[in-house]
DNA sequence: TGTATCTTGTGAAAACTTTCACGTGAAAGT
DNA sequence: ACTTTCACGTGAAAGTTTTCACAAGATACA
């Protein structure tokens, strides 16, 4: 299973996400096709990211789509709960501390911390802003094992080293600065900036955006 | 200039914010590999990256950090402001809307949308949440070029197609759905979950993430 | 049982992206 | 002026990802 693509593994977790949302509806089986479709790829896509991981599929009849959605979820870590905390109580911070979507996945969130004294000690909901101080203790005691960075461009390289030294192996950065982390902990950035200024770029040159940025399938019928 | 990547729009836009770090400590030049280091990646491919738009460097000096930068931002039109409005006025409109990076970086916006009467109304520092129904009219008013979607997913599809209908060419899409726009618009998505379940991947399968996720220099000394 | 139809899984090809490596121009110091 | 050093710009090579295309298993139906 070695060597699997960032992008097969962002892909995977899109097709749990479509294949939920077969079931919901009451879908059976689904082919590659019909997989691709609405995840917005190709069924050669969807198959060669599958084979990665083994034989899911009947040939002639396509994917049950419990067994796969269930497969999926164990290959992506998705049939258990994780320990997670957000750094930074912040608009943004808080916005993703009580984003359903996360809790609905299995991504608890167990901790909110901040520095500033104004927002130490205000509830939301059921989680109460903590001060930063209190990280490590809070850490052990409630199993955290992913955090999210929703700090400033300053503190966030001094949170990742403590996190870091507190045993996390994992943190989502939403805080537009480049993170230096040790071997070993995986590191995902969600920069809204870039984005934004990707869009400004078509705009700006829609000569050197021919290539379907855009939603429409990819595939003939 | 045609056919440049995505990728290197979005490392162009990390080397504008590495540029503008620099210009505020007062640095001059810098050569491709200062701002390699700094933005996490190679000497050689922050040099492929401009060499698509033209050469820009002193052979044996580097290049300089205000005309560097002053390129760059033309490239990729952020030597203007754009209209921009938020439809979706929930935790994560809202912490967008009001995100000070937009505004820093040129990013104006104008209008905050939402279809709840609970929320229509709310005043947030200048910004008033209006009408989603009031939208053709608004976005002509304080012309809106670039539209973030932070609805529901069950709306997404149904705004989008609004937005377009009013001459949107621009979307920053937060819901966790595939959107289909007609060719012509540049859509890019921001999945906050695929992105947290990439880590899941990577703390449940350490051997398929032997490669660095992570931000150690790639570059030898 | 045989035939037609469907759709997987997968090597091979194509397309794309990143890295290498070096010719070249520019500056600095002797 | 000459030499040395630096670092850009760029074709070519290497590496990675996506697409193609087809053999083969599975079902349905006569």
């Amino acid at each position: 299973m070695r060597n699997v693509s960032q992008s097969t593994v962002r892909r995977l977790s899109i097709y749990v996400r479509v294949l939920e949302d077969l079931e919901r509806r009451g879908g059976e089986t689904v082919s590659s096709r019909g997989l691709a479709d609405r995840a917005g790829t190709t069924s050669a896509q969807v198959r060669k990211d599958l084979s990665y991981f083994g034989s899911f599929g009947k040939r002639g009849l396509g994917y049950s789509v419990p067994e796969l959605l269930k497969s999926l979820r164990a290959i992506l870590g998705l049939d258990r709960a994780w320990g997670v905390a957000v750094v930074g109580a912040g608009r943004i911070g808080q916005a993703l501390a009580r984003y359903p979507d996360f809790a609905n996945k299995g991504f608890d969130v167990r901790a909110v911390f901040d520095n500033d004294p104004q927002k130490i000690g205000q509830r939301w909901d059921d989680l109460e802003v903590l001060d930063v101080g209190d990280l490590p203790q809070v850490f052990r005691e409630r199993q955290i094992e992913i955090v999210i960075l929703a700090t400033g461009a300053e503190s966030a390289q001094s949170v990742a080293n403590q996190v870091v030294a507190c045993g996390v192996r994992a943190i989502l950065n939403f805080a537009p600065v480049k993170l230096q982390v040790p071997a070993g902990v995986g590191l995902n950035n969600v920069n809204m900036v870039p984005e934004l200024e990707s869009l400004s770029f078509a705009l700006t040159n829609p000569q050197a955006t021919a290539r379907g940025v855009s939603g429409a399938s990819q595939e003939p019928s």
